[in-house]
RNA sequence: AGGCCAGUGGCUCAGCUUGGUUAGCGCGCACGGCUGAUAACCGUGAGGUCCUGGGUUCGAAUCCCAGCUGGCCUACCA
């Protein structure tokens, strides 16, 4: 098949339709990773994007970074593995779920809906969700095995996470454990760090006095014996039901204030709260460095407007200001932290929790209600005395353990307080803060209260704050495996470094043991089985280990069995006896005995947190350890990338389950990419309104354009600001790589052109001219240079090198440069040479481009290469990238660049002389002292013969028309001179410039004698920097200069250069009227030609060239004036007949098909 | 509070790894040109304290330190 002309327009929608198409119907995805089979292979794991029924721009970078990547490296022969990954399971669907099914709690899904319909609705609703976005990818022209990716509710691979559980178990790195974790009370389950989001919140922020049992000071230092409090600060007052303990930190010190004088006595202003009545009775004690941020200054000044009783002029009382001091508190006495330490206080709820009088009778919890070191004590904010309750605070809780506090927790999962909350029993913790503080107010116990805005950690999903509370959890042990995790991270390339070595080493440092429990429903439930009887637990790893197992009859089908509630009710026997690994370290009853229990074995309800089912999709993506073969070829992965915030996410998922399950981080290299933000840099979010759907964008731009700008727009791990202005840029450029392409296949087609008819080597077949080689050599190297960015991740550096070539080396420069050769209407060597460099860089740059934008590369190539040579593919995608280094001319591409700078310098001139490039001078004359310069210049002189449309190219390293004007530097001889200036000025101006030139250059300096009859005769002497010079360049020569000399256009007008100058205007004139008859480019015409006679005369000699250049059979001169008007009128319109204005001839154009 | 990243004409961004031309591209603006790629295209011009302040150096947009602003992440915000 012939290359056909191409569609004048680029309509990106039909061609991405068409393209998407085809690669349906032909099997073109899996038939070009068919092709690469037998390659090298390359691992890459797709982070499985969460279901959530819609991509947004993120998500859209995300795969186009990933999409590029592949499909380049394809091409260069890899055998990949580019299965797409979905996230499924989780509170996001279940939320979802909940309010299509408008359901509030969790009881009502147990008990109304039911837990197996619940977990149905999910999944149904996570494939739809699957399939949408899926439809969404693919619109992005994205290549992943859409048909077979992995999903996490899938049972095969579900059985993987278990058994990665079971070998955490077997490592001994699996506990339950009560600890104080995270809680959403309205999801009613424990959330990990990863989690929880930060919000800016208000809330109540109150000072409590918290008396001391015994007082400290004596009566020298209280004479008064007023009470001695601490002041302590909180801003959950519905934690304090559970304090048992207050802490500081042994190396600050701590004051005692008094206040002197209740009035004076306020809060600081920036602080200024609701005070109570009572608050400035008694001694507080609190940090001393935070004395004076709370209470401000210890001496109040007051100013005050005195009348002083005097009159000014205007009667008016004169005032003074005073100041009056006063002293507001008194610091009575200052101890060491330590000092503290043990001292007992007074619970202030003591009445209305009973269940604190237990606390504080028992005789084992000594510590209970007493002052304790505590170094997570800070000076940041409060009093540097913390309220300390150890089930509502991680901190509270680890220094309840080591002073043998009780874990006193009496809320309930809904964030209510249970039975032992005492008076607050059944309030929500939030509604009982008000009661809380009131009780305290009531009773004296309040110092301030006030208000605080912060940053408070709510659950990801559904925005409720968070709660602390102590609760029986799972638990990975990350603190025990993380010295492994941190040299892991070290031998991961990642891009940039300090992704790895600040970013994530950081994270990783800081993690705790991972909680992996949910108490929710549509998830990879634990595979914990306990006995009833005697506590013994199992860990199933698989679907054949539970049915092995199973003393049910299973009728349920795997997809179901795997997940709640089915699988809830399997009951295992346990033989804790006789499988001795399967001992519960963590087990209430431990098992000492020798008979076999018999008990049964329940599963524990809770289900896994989502980020271990990603963590694993490693090897459960592969089916491991249930299938090995894959695992063996692809395990562990070459390549991952995703955004930042999957620091916290899904690097450190995999790495923490990698290294549990196999000792090592699953991936080698990691490009974490940035965050899509608005035009004003702010994240997009729903509740900004701010989101830009990627298929508006695909709808205006397309994909290809959109693919493109997100790859150029930033470096891939810096926030990309999404203008949709931007995006204008990129259409263009496409447009014009359309245009170009358009217009090689214009003529390509017009002459059935070929490229492997060509014989190279034969010269009466094709010649290739300088500037062939030279975009041939251009279009390699760019191969060259975009391969080493791509691998490197830098794609905005392979986006930004792909621009300049489409549209400074081909467009605004080939095309330009070989425009003319393309006219020739014979089967000429050098048109060929035109085209043949003109095809050739066009097919390099589309593979070039292909992995970006798959579509338009796609849809030249069908037309330019498939079934023209006869190695094409089926499709672009199948080519292999390659490039020729010897076909890689550095030299003659720099010879270009000069080149270039002069023609342009050329053309600036004659803009300035306003001397049009249509009319061909006599000559330029290139200056330079560069060698360089001057070999270039004669090397291409034709090019810019051609491009300056001038007769000749003189080359010199100095022109020698110039002339030079001195002129004195006043700036040095103004003030040596004075008078004598005047002897300088009429030298310099009498003299030839040239001369004095010439002389300062060699002999430095020049001698102006001068003959006064009265004085004796003196000189004066000039010196180089004397003396500047002004050039005169003779009237018909204009200059500009470039990086490396001057270009002189001669522009003085020959007979010969007026002839030709009016012969391109006449040509200029009929083009014109050709197009504007929209006659097709082959068409052949009759011109009739109205002037006076030496307009004839000018161009007589330039009849044939004319008639060449537009095609014309002949041109005839005759007079048109009288009857013009009737032309027009009757058998001509407008288009044929047409008077124009050339210098100052009037001429009348007459064309006739 | 800590960590990381960014700050370059009106706007989006390169350049910084490896210090060395007159700091560059595009958009926009102004002026001009071209007219068989043409709902395009080309040229010229104006417009910059390279966030601020120190330091290293012969020389800093680039390296170091401190600060400011913005973004993100993290935190035991009691």
């Amino acid at each position: 098949m012939p290359i056909k002309e191409a569609e004048k327009s680029y309509e990106h929608k039909k061609i991405e339709k068409e393209i998407q198409d085809s690669w349906v119907k032909n099997q073109v995805y899996f038939k070009t990773n068919q092709l690469r089979e037998k390659g090298p292979k390359y691992s890459f794991l797709d982070g499985p994007p969460y279901c959530s029924g819609k991509i947004h721009l993120g998500t859209a970078w995300n795969k186009v970074i990933k999409d590029t990547f592949l499909r380049f490296k394809s091409m260069k022969g890899f055998s990949l593995r580019r299965q797409a990954g979905w996230d499924t399971h989780g509170l996001p669907i279940e939320h979802k779920v909940e309010q299509l099914l408008d359901i509030k709690n969790k009881q009502q899904i147990e008990e109304d809906i039911g837990i197996a319909n619940f977990v149905s609705k999910c999944k149904e609703f996570a494939l739809k969700n699957k399939d949408a976005m899926t439809n969404q990818f693919e619109d992005l022209g994205v290549w992943m095995d859409w048909d077979k990716p992995y999903v996490t509710f899938d049972p095969k691979y579900m059985e993987s996470s278990w058994w990665t559980l079971k070998k955490a178990h077997e490592k001994g790195l699996l506990l339950k454990d009560k600890r104080v974790i995270s809680w959403c009370p309205r999801c009613e389950t424990a959330l990990a760090a990863a989690e929880i989001d930060y919000e800016d919140k208000i809330d109540p922020s109150i000072y409590v006095k918290f008396p001391l049992s015994k007082p400290l000071l004596d009566d020298v230092d209280n004479p008064d014996g007023l009470s001695e409090y601490f002041l302590v600060w909180t801003t959950t007052p519905w934690t304090l039901p559970a304090n048992l303990a207050i802490c500081m930190n042994p190396n600050f010190d701590y004051s005692f204030v008094k206040f002197l004088n209740n009035e004076s006595n306020e809060f600081n202003d920036s602080n200024s709260g609701n005070k109570n009545e009572n608050s400035n009775e008694g001694i507080l004690i609190l940090a001393s460095d935070l004395v004076e941020s709370i209470f401000g200054p210890e001496i109040k000044i007051t100013k005050i407007k005195k009348d002083t009783g005097e009159i000014d002029e205007n009667g008016k009382s004169i005032k003074k200001i005073e100041e009056i001091k006063e002293e507001v508190y008194e610091i009575i006495k200052v101890v060491k932290g330590t000092d503290l330490e043990g001292l007992s206080y007074e619970y202030p709820l003591i009445d209305e929790i009973p269940e604190q009088k237990k606390f504080k009778n028992d005789k084992d919890k000594i510590n209970v209600h007493t002052v304790l070191p505590g170094d997570h004590v800070e000076l940041g904010e409060g009093t540097g005395l913390v309220h300390t309750a150890p089930g509502h605070g991680p901190d509270d809780f680890e220094i309840g353990k080591q002073f043998n506090l009780p874990i006193f927790c009496p809320v309930d999962e809904e964030g209510n307080f249970n039975s032992l909350g005492g008076k607050y029993s059944g309030e929500f913790v939030k509604d009982a803060n008000p009661v809380i503080i009131n009780d305290l107010k009531e009773k004296g116990f309040l110092y301030i209260e006030e208000t605080i805005e912060h940053r408070y950690g709510t659950c990801w999903r559904c925005k409720t704050p968070i709660i602390y509370l102590a609760t029986e959890q799972w638990f990975l042990k990350i603190t025990e495996v993380k010295d492994k995790m941190l040299s892991e991270i070290k031998k991961v390339e990642w891009i940039p470094k300090w992704a790895g070595e600040g970013r994530f080493h950081d994270w990783v440092d800081n993690a705790k043991d991972w909680t992996i429990s949910r108490q929710r429903y549509w998830g990879i439930p634990i595979p914990v089985w306990v006995c009833e009887d005697c506590g013994n637990i199992k860990v199933i790893g698989s679907v054949k280990e539970l049915k092995d197992n199973s003393i049910n009859k299973i009728t349920a089908d795997d997809e179901d069995l795997v997940h709640r509630p089915y699988v809830d009710e399997i009951i295992i026997k346990c033989d804790c006896c006789n499988e001795s690994n399967n001992l519960d370290l963590n087990s209430q009853k431990p098992n000492n005995t020798n008979k076999i229990c018999n008990g049964k074995m329940k599963r524990i309800p809770d289900v896994l947190d989502v980020w271990i089912d990603s963590g694993v999709a490693g090897w459960a993506s592969l089916y491991y350890p249930q299938e090995s073969k894959m695992f063996d070829e692809w395990f562990p992965y070459d390549f991952i990338t995703e955004g930042h915030d999957q620091t916290r996410g899904w690097f450190y998922s995999q790495l923490g389950t990698g290294v549990i399950a196999f000792d090592q981080v699953p991936y080698k290299k990691v490009l974490m990419h940035g965050f899509v933000l608005d035009e004003m840099g702010k994240k997009m979010s729903k509740s900004l309104g701010n989101v830009v759907q990627p298929e508006d964008v695909i709808e205006g731009y397309g994909a290809d354009v959109l693919r493109f700008y997100l790859l150029w727009a930033s470096k891939p791990w810096d926030d990309l600001k999404f203008v949709w202005d931007e995006l204008n840029n990129i259409k263009k450029m496409f447009n014009i790589l359309w245009n170009v392409y358009v217009f090689s296949t214009t003529y390509m087609a017009l002459d059935n052109f070929n490229p492997e008819i060509c014989d190279l080597n034969d010269e009466n077949s094709i010649i290739l001219r300088d500037e062939d080689k030279w975009i041939i050599s251009k279009a390699n190297s760019l191969v060259k240079d975009v391969e080493e960015d791509l691998n490197s991740a830098f794609f905005h550096k392979a986006t930004r090198k792909i621009n300049n070539f489409i549209l400074e080396d081909l467009s605004r420069w080939y095309v330009r440069l070989i425009r003319g050769r393309t006219w020739v209407e014979k089967d000429d060597p050098d048109k060929l040479g035109a085209y043949y460099g003109l095809y050739t860089s066009i097919e390099i740059l589309i593979k070039v481009l292909a992995p970006i934008a798959p579509h338009i590369s796609e849809k030249i190539y069908e037309n330019l290469i498939k079934g023209i040579k006869s190695d094409s593919k089926l499709s672009i995608h199948m080519e292999n990238w390659d490039y020729d280094e010897n076909l890689i001319d550095s030299d003659l591409e720099n010879k270009m660049d000069i080149v270039r700078d002069i023609i342009e310098a050329s053309a600036r001139a004659r803009d300035m002389a306003k001397y049009k490039l249509r009319w061909p001078v006599n000559d330029i004359t290139v200056v330079s002292t560069d060698k360089s310069v001057i070999n270039a210049v004669n090397h291409l002189k034709s090019v810019i013969k051609d491009q300056s449309n001038t007769k000749q190219v003189l080359t010199s390293e100095e022109f020698e028309n110039i002339k030079f004007i001195a002129k004195p530097n006043l700036k040095t001889l103004g003030p040596r001179l004075r008078q004598d200036m005047g002897i300088v000025n009429k030298f310099l101006a009498e003299n030839d410039g040239n001369k004095i030139k010439l002389e300062l250059e060699n002999n430095g300096k020049i001698v102006i004698p001068i003959s006064d009859n009265d004085i004796n005769d003196k000189e004066i002497e000039l010196s180089v920097g004397d003396v500047l010079f002004d050039n005169e360049l003779p009237d018909d020569i204009v200059s500009s200069d470039f990086d490396g000399g001057n270009v002189f256009v001669n522009t003085q007008i020959t007979q010969e250069i007026l002839s030709e100058a009016m012969a391109r205007e006449l040509i200029r004139r009929i083009q014109d009227m050709r197009k504007d008859m929209d006659l097709d480019v082959e068409a052949n015409i009759n011109v009739t030609v109205d002037a006076d006679k030496d307009f004839k005369n000018t161009i007589f000699d330039k009849i044939e060239f004319i008639s060449n250049e537009v095609r014309a059979n002949n041109i005839l001169f005759d007079e048109l004036h009288g009857d013009s008007l009737n032309y027009k009128d009757n058998k001509y319109d407008d288009k044929h007949i047409k008077e124009w204005k050339i210098e100052n001839e009037n001429i009348i154009l007459k064309i006739e098909k």
